[in-house]
DNA sequence: CGGCATCCACATGGATACTG
DNA sequence: CAGTATCCATGTGGATGCCG
């Protein structure tokens, strides 16, 4: 497949240094990629918008996964200090880089959904 | 971003109907887009040989892994009756399908490796 | 060679209720 | 509005050892 010059002779590791397990720690979390994807179709939102958008999540699972996210500096926080207060959750520019993963993920789940079996 | 006639309301769901979700299922899982990587770009292979090249793996996870890849249409296994038997672990078409969402993973992971802070 | 059996540790996710 | 506090169920991965 590839000349002896440029083979790779491990795929991935268990350590973090591999690049595919490096995107599925991100991508790989039940509800990180369907966040991001939120944010990158939907633009920026608030807590409860979040919420109601991503369907069956709670409050308390949407909550770590913001936090997770803002970890791994692919999601921004922001208090904007008004009565009531807003918080306001958006991408950085990381995060908004994951699109082409996304999208691929997007894909190939939308032309198999109609043959889940088989 | 899109006007209203093609608007989602829902972006995903906790269901299985979700395009994003399905796909996390398969690839989000801590082996399996390593595994199907090493399948896709280093041909079908034996079991211990998958193990040698999946660096830090075991034997329990890959055959846990491998039997989910099955199940999933993913992977096909076939029995080579020799002595010493061997088995054939190769990627199905659905598999093989799977590539645009490897190489977006492995190419996300690869610009973002050098800087996994900041 | 190609696994499976066991047992275990920890992470993830979820239900419910409550708060500033 | 935007969460936090508990408590709990399950899943996923890992270590070790044995087997046909």
């Amino acid at each position: 497949m590839s000349d002896s010059s440029e083979r790779l002779e491990v795929w991935c590791a268990g350590e973090e240094w591999c690049p595919i397990t490096t995107t599925a720690t991100l991508v790989g979390k039940k509800w990180h990629p369907v966040i991001v994807h939120r944010l990158l179709d939907g633009g920026p939102s608030g807590f409860n918008e979040l919420k109601d958008d991503v369907d069956g999540i709670s409050s308390k699972v949407l909550s770590d996964s913001l936090e997770d996210l803002q970890e791994k500096g692919l999601v921004a926080r922001e208090v904007i200090s008004e009565q009531p207060f807003r918080v306001h959750y958006s991408l950085t520019d990381r995060g908004a880089s994951l699109e082409p993963v996304i999208a691929a993920m997007a894909e190939w789940g939308a032309e198999h959904l109609r043959a889940p079996e088989q």
